[in-house]
Order: C-alpha cells, then sequence, then structure tokens
DNA sequence: CCGTATCCTCCACGATACTG
DNA sequence: CAGTATCGTGGAGGATACGG
C-alpha cells in the first residue's frame, strides 16, 4: 500500500495489520510458530531474497513481535524468536490455516499448526548444528489422527 | 510482493494468502462483514482510490468471496456481497481484530465484529437511499456492554 | 451516484555482490 | 553461515478524467 498509516483509526483490526498487514510477515510467522528460529531455514522455506528476510525480520523485530536473540558467542550467532507478543497471533493463523483448508485444500495434508490433542503448537525443529541435517521438521509432519499418508514431496515450483 | 503465486504449494496458509494477502482485500471484507455492500460506503470507509477499490472488490469478486449483485434495475445499481466463503472468513478477522484489540488498543471502543451475545456477525448498515442519511452504522457502534463512552470522532490523518 | 480507463509515480522487492 | 549494501525494475496504487 502507499503505505499511508492507519495509526489515528481505533479499529483493531486495521491497527493488527499495521504489524502483519502482508504476505511476508504472516508467511514468516507461520514458520515462526512452527519453530522456525535460523536466518536460513526462513530463507530456504520462503524462496525469499535475504535482503528482504533481513527487513521483514527486523520489522517483526521492532513491532515486538519477534525477538532477535544471541545463541552462540563464537562465532556470533542469533536466532529470531517468537515473544509472548508472536504467539499470541497463533490462533489468527490457526483461523487462516482452517479456512484455507477448508476452502481450498481438499487434500489431507499439509503443514501442522497445532497438535490436534494439546492445542499446543509444534516442538521447535531440531536440526544438528555440525551437519545441518534436520532431524525433526513438524512442518512436514502429519496429523496424527486418522491414517494421514505417505510424505509429502514439497518441491515450490520456481517462478521465472 | 513481485508476486509470484505461491500455487503448488500445499500450504492452506500460503492458498489462502492467495486470495486475501493484502492489507485491502482485508480491510474491505472486514466491512463487509459489518455489512457494507455498496462502492460508495467502502470507497469512503477505507480511503481507498476508486480505481483501487474496483480493482479489489473484482479480485474477491473472481476469488469467490464476493458477489457482486444488482439491486435496483433502473437505474442499474449493483451491490456486492459475502458469499458463503467469504462469510466462512468472518472468524480468521475475529481472531485478527481479537489479537489486535488484546495487544494495541486498550481503550474499549472500536468495531464490533459479532455480536457478543448469538456470536453472529452484526446486521447490515441501514441508510436512507434518498438522502444516504446513514441510520446505523455498526461500524462505529459500541459493545452493549458496561459504560462505553462517546461516539468516536473519526477522522483520518491524511498523508501528504 | 457508481463506477471504469488512462496515465504516471515511487517504492517494494529481487539480483548481485560483498563481509565477518 | 548469516547477513548488509547497492542498484534496477515492475507493478501497486493514486490522480485525473470520463461515462451511464
Amino acid at each position: 500500500v502507499r503505505r499511508k498509516s492507519l495509526k489515528g483509526t481505533d479499529c483493531a483490526v486495521a491497527l493488527a495489520l499495521e504489524h502483519v498487514g502482508d504476505w511476508w510477515n504472516i508467511l514468516i510467522l507461520r514458520d515462526a510458530l512452527q519453530g522456525y528460529s535460523r536466518f536460513d531455514d526462513f530463507h530456504q522455506s520462503l524462496e525469499i531474497s535475504p535482503t528482504m528476510l533481513t527487513r521483514k525480520l527486523n520489522a517483526l523485530v521492532d513491532s515486538g513481535l519477534l525477538e532477535k536473540r544471541q545463541y552462540l558467542a563464537r562465532p556470533p550467532r542469533f536466532e529470531y524468536v517468537l515473544t509472548p507478543l508472536g504467539k499470541d497471533f497463533g490462533p489468527v493463523l490457526v483461523a487462516l490455516f482452517a479456512w484455507g483448508k477448508r476452502n481450498f485444500q481438499s487434500i489431507d495434508r499439509g503443514i501442522v499448526l497445532v497438535d490436534s490433542e494439546t492445542n499446543e503448537f509444534a516442538e521447535p525443529i531440531v536440526s544438528d548444528r555440525k551437519s545441518g541435517e534436520i532431524i525433526r521438521s513438524p512442518r512436514f509432519s502429519f496429523k496424527a489422527a486418522k491414517g494421514s499418508s505417505a510424505a509429502t514431496k514439497r518441491r515450490l515450483s520456481r517462478s521465472r
């Protein structure tokens, strides 16, 4: 949007959109809620240019949805983790996910946003720092419930 | 976004964003769920250029969220009403509204998205076709509950 | 009153290249 | 690996003007 700020509006929806009102933010938050935290994880997941990812990550930090945290001293490494405010955004994503699933996705596969039992968000991914091998990535797991099929071959079709 | 389509993705969130993934669409749907249906209602509410409003309205029609319906033969007049798919988007907006309200809006005023009792969406606005006078606009009504204050003076700060 | 067509501007975004 | 700097461009979006 020729981003006129909607500050001054007292509508909570508009206020919310100030912080998450675009494509990338939502997708980043989605991944974050799945447990993603490192730059490169987002980078690979989203097919976003590093430049843009930097901007969006910083913006989300500024908005207080993410926190930039050092997890390794030498070499200095940072991760972006959800703040309480960011986690609180979860239900919105759940609703969005549900809507999309109800209406646009007949096949019963895709990411798992919440554990169907506990209603809590999936555990963070675990990856071997050394090899970079992903041990467990909740993004690709399936609902435990009734016979979900085999793992999804997930290849984003490259544009261009 | 240099709008690469995310078609081919099986993530429901991405699929959903294909249709509502921007600022204007959300705001239009918000208004639609409040009962707005006429071009000019949206136009005034959103401070959007008529050109853009046309585009967004058409896009939402194409996506199947809105339906363009003639409500007057002579002169021909149209209104944009929510389809079932569009109404189904309601819960997402409710969640977004709630998040914004919880976190960014301390004052207890703003639009009413759902009736607190029935959990149904507010009634359509009623405006006098002749005078154009708005008789009832739920956007500016307040929760019936505990002493809400006077009407909001709503002036968007113009950019530039 | 309810839009649509045309034009133009500017900035969101990707490409590319570079650093610790 | 985890980013930042610079640059170029396409398209989002406003202004304006017109029509039923």
